[in-house]
DNA sequence: CCCGGCACTTGACACTTGTCAAGATAAAAA
DNA sequence: TTTTTATCTTGACAAGTGTCAAGTGCCGGG
């Protein structure tokens, strides 16, 4: 009889499992539609509603998955780093030299800046607002280190390559990154045609003077 | 009868011009005004009546000098610009050694991390909304090209004080150091004790190298 | 003195917002 | 089958939004 209740026990865990596990995948379905939202609009812009009608659901299941509107967007903000901190990983493992880690960096730079523009300015977007919103901060500086982290594999293999070591310390590294990252994506989205081959070319000028 | 004419004309010319730098004067007071309220709760969340409340008007007034709300921020955005441009141009023209220079730039660097959070804060958060919404973009442009001028100021006069000339663009040296101040300031609102002085020691480490 | 126009306030409008309770639907359990 | 439970929709609520027309007070010129 123990053992009948424990086996009940067990599949009714089993059961709860699979349930948490269905209602994360949603979760994560609804903050991806979200993100969309998002990234055309901004995040002053984007109500609930509006989310809603760009996706196959009705305004009220957001409260359903989530606890308030902060609680959404957080999720959507958790969700994004981690499609987006591996970005560059495959060229750093691949690369057999400096010159073919240059190039393969400089493509998927301007691939991200020509197809990736709208979700990056809602990281730039939800960046600032956790200059405001407490509640954001944790997930923003955590993105922001994975980020630094990110540039910095990058230097590191590009220095090691040509049997040097990066003369600067990672956050400045990622500061000169983001900055010229941050600049030339406002300059794209004000439809400056120079904006992209300008960075590229700011970029494989910087690379050897800094690894 | 011509003169007399002329003369009535030219009065009233007058009292236009006058009425004209009234009307201007509280326009500068009433984005004065605004800006409070925005470097309190940033452009999301800021409604005219709540920046009316923080100011000594109601919420009319603000149709009465600004066609519309766009109109308002876009001229709080070009006034923040003619302050905060000049910064630190005193410590260039006075500093007559490296040094000197250095800890002038520091000093008025950590003052203003410091002192002017909020006013720094909104201004990442506006710069984010040009990348959504077009009119703000030609102010932001206009005044990361000042910002970029007087980063390359500084490191001119500090590259001529050491008899050098800077090794990189202006482009990279305002993206690295405003990609550290904005760190240093999501840190510094993130209550961590550690930003400022973090922010001094790279920038102290770096001057030498960059210029 | 009065009057016209300027500067500002007031109150209302149409609309949007986040939130949530109540109900519908469908799948699972009994 | 019936009952229960999970999921999702609907409609409503109060609060807040930008906008603007109408009105108030006031000051300077006639």
């Amino acid at each position: 009889m123990a053992r009948r209740a424990t086996a009940a026990v067990r599949r009714e865990a089993a059961v709860e499992v699979v349930r948490d596990e269905k209602f994360n995948a949603r979760r994560i379905e609804l903050a991806e539609a979200a993100l969309e939202t998002l990234g055309e609009l901004g995040f002053a812009r984007t109500s609930l509603r509006e989310i809603a009608q760009n996706s196959a659901f009705t305004h009220g299941v957001f409260h359903y998955y989530f606890s308030d509107k902060l609680d959404l967007i957080c999720c959507c903000v958790r969700h994004y780093k981690a499609k987006c901190v591996t970005r560059y990983d495959e060229v750093v493992v691949t690369a057999t030299s400096r010159d073919e880690l240059t190039e393969g960096f400089l493509a998927k730079l301007a691939a991200t800046l020509q197809n990736e523009a709208r979700m990056h300015r809602l990281w730039y977007d939800l960046r600032s607002q956790a200059m405001f919103e407490a509640a954001f901060r944790k997930d923003v500086l955590e993105i922001d280190k994975n980020l630094e982290a990110m540039i910095w594999r990058i230097a590191s293999r590009y220095a090691e390559l040509g049997g040097k070591r990066p003369v600067s310390s990672p956050a400045a590294l990622y500061a000169l990154f983001d900055g010229l990252f941050q600049s030339a994506l406002l300059k794209h989205l004000a439809a400056d045609k120079t904006a992209i081959p300008e960075l590229l070319d700011e970029v494989r000028r910087l690379l050897p003077t800094v690894c």
